[in-house]
DNA sequence: ATCCTTCTTTAGAATTATTCCAATTTCAAC
DNA sequence: GTTGAAATTGGAATAATTCTAAAGAAGGAT
């Protein structure tokens, strides 16, 4: 079993569902997001997978993990207009953003939680999409 | 007193508070903002603007709005990669992103909930900001 | 096995929101 | 009035992303 493969099931699965092709390409941007879930840009994630499928262009990185944002294997993450980053955690989950380290942490929400966001919604708004960003600087001792 | 004067004395006290200078490009912008409020790109600001100062440029609406956020007068709001938007609500609040019309409504949050929210951050977790966006399909008819 | 069609990848050009820059202009203070 | 800092301006530069057209793979029908 080549090393990529190792996650790749649910991919395949999702693929498949939605009568897209399983490709190394594919295969490895997704493996590359699942191996370090730091919430790369495209640009980072291009220069993980170039080690491994050196051919790859970033275009396709680009193509790649918009098919997975599509088959909901991946969350895109935006902070102000930075570049997107990308996180492979289907939880329901906030991101807090370290300014003094620009790192990103996932927050898990609890269902409760969640329930009394969407509660502050007038009627007949409903959201699809519920996203919660913090920023803040994290004690540099960590 | 001009028409964008009239509301510009908060506009004066923050600028003042900061050592910036009281100009009428701020003013007008300030005003576009207050104006109509639908969460304008700095694009339509400048179209707004230039009506009644012909002469403004784009770089200027683009200074005068990162200086009315520096200001704590405004707030940019950022939509996925879309261009950044401005708005003048300085209570606490979520957006709603209709996926319709493109529109973007202020839900107000109740400070309980903000503290429930803030809540869900692990010890030593400090947030400064804190963004929340709902998406969704609001009915045809309203 | 081969053809055919469709999907995917690729390299590079194009797009576009925003920022930068250098040169004027404004304005408050002296 | 002069001076100096702050602000504005137009245009060039930047950078993330998307687009485009061509080449490459891959599955299904014959």
């Amino acid at each position: 079993m080549s090393t990529h493969a190792i996650h790749s099931d649910a991919l395949a699965q999702k693929l498949a569902d939605s009568g897209l092709r399983n490709t190394p390409q594919r295969e490895f941007v997704y493996d590359a997001l699942l191996t370090k879930r730091d919430h790369p840009t495209a640009d980072e994630v291009y220069a993980r997978v170039k080690t491994q499928l050196p051919g790859i262009s970033l275009a396709t990185v680009y193509n790649c993990l918009e098919t997975l944002v599509q088959c909901d294997l991946v969350r895109a993450v935006n902070f102000e207009r930075a570049p997107t980053r990308y996180c492979p955690n289907l939880h329901p989950h906030a991101h807090f953003h370290d300014e003094t380290t620009g790192a990103t942490h996932d927050i898990e929400l609890p269902a409760s939680l969640l329930a009394e966001i969407k509660a502050v919604l007038p009627p007949g708004y409903n959201a699809d999409v519920i996203e919660l960003t913090f920023r803040g600087k994290l004690p540099a001792t960590r």
